[in-house]
DNA sequence: TGACTTCTGGATCGATTAGTATAAAATTAA
DNA sequence: TTAATTTTATACTAATCGATCCAGAAGTCA
């Protein structure tokens, strides 16, 4: 924050939530800095670079803007107060939701802004590829305490219901982006979840849950 | 083919399938026209416009051959020598095979290759968006039969099934790219598919199939 | 007021983008 | 040998890429 010197003729919060719906939609690459400014308010190459630095910063901190917002449907899978089932349920859910919005481009921004890009931006994709890592630990997670709980066997293959899910997760990216609609998904993930039940009906305890 | 003038100097189905190598592994726009020149036996850009016309008639042309040659593992969605149920699971096994393949980029080119570009090339995404529905017309089919065979009900979800199984064949291209390795996969496929099961064994007919 | 600080408009940078013009080279057919 | 045909190398477009420079505008502070 400058306390003296010419105020900044635009708003910095509202050209970062331009960029990031440039971004989203068209992927990093391909989102040149001609249409970064005209959407951020037509401001100036000085302007630009004087506020973000350059492209590859302002697109970590679109990224680090896109989690904190859109990104938050996937906290559901480190949800500790629900159970096992129910986050990964309700983080699939939310995903589809969030992904098939209209107000904003659709699919993940994690999984398409670089799924392709070329060699000298690969450490765009790696800086991606770790924080869809994360999302992917967060599930692992979820099911170990499901494990833990003894809601599912330990004999569970772990590994194999985290890519169970993770796939269809990544899938539903690719799926919003050719307009599947949520309701759709929605059912979908319905079914996938008797996955689950089936896993868990074979514990001991009980027949059914 | 020719039958006077200069030969020519490089093997034209090499070069295609040394195009196809980079446009599947970094995407359409991210492919430049140097790169693929140097890639395609490091011919003149003359030489280049000569045999391809353009850029974006080369592409054509790959997703042609990728068609014909790798995609060729989604045929059997409309194998009807088999049964709707084995010709999923073929196919999503088949393809989770190919896209973890080593011996070229990993994923699915149809659906990695276009996910994101500028606004100029829209029809090229809408080229890749055709050849993907297609795709999922021959898993409708696919269960549309099954439903006429009476493997499933007549009651049967069929667009919500689509929805499940191509969500998750799209997550593949994702999880590929992520270095998840096939047997992970492999095991998803397995479990994905007692989903089927469930849905069979409510058919009238016989408690178990 | 004047010093200081920050931002902006406009011109411009070198590199790269896809694509082309031209003429020589290399072949076949007559 | 000569004409016709096609591909080649070389040089070159115009446009765009991300990024920078500089002078002046617009504020704060003493």
């Amino acid at each position: 924050m400058p306390r003296t010197g010419r105020p900044r003729a635009f708003n910095r919060d509202e050209a970062v939530t331009a960029a990031m719906h440039l971004f989203w939609e068209h992927g990093y690459e391909s989102t040149s800095l001609a249409q970064l400014r005209a959407a951020m308010g037509d401001i100036s190459a000085a302007s630009f670079y004087a506020a973000f630095e350059s492209k590859e910063a302002l697109f970590r901190e679109v990224v680090d803007e896109y989690i904190s917002s859109y990104g938050q449907v996937s906290e559901s899978f480190r949800d500790t107060s629900i159970p096992p089932r129910a986050a990964i349920e309700q983080g699939l859910r939310r995903s589809a939701k969030m992904q098939t919005e209209r107000s904003h481009p659709l699919g993940c921004l994690l999984v398409l802004s670089a799924v392709t890009c070329s060699p000298e931006q690969n450490h765009i994709q790696e800086m991606l590829a770790k924080e869809r890592e994360r999302v992917r630990s967060w599930l692992k997670a979820c099911i170990d305490r499901a494990v833990a709980n003894g809601d599912l066997t330990d004999s569970t293959d772990i590994a194999m219901l985290v890519t169970l899910f993770e796939t269809f997760l990544r899938g539903i990216s690719s799926q919003a982006r050719d307009q599947v609609p949520y309701e759709e998904i929605d059912s979908a993930i319905t079914q996938l979840m008797k996955v689950w039940d089936i896993l868990s009906a074979k514990t001991g305890d009980q027949g059914k849950i």
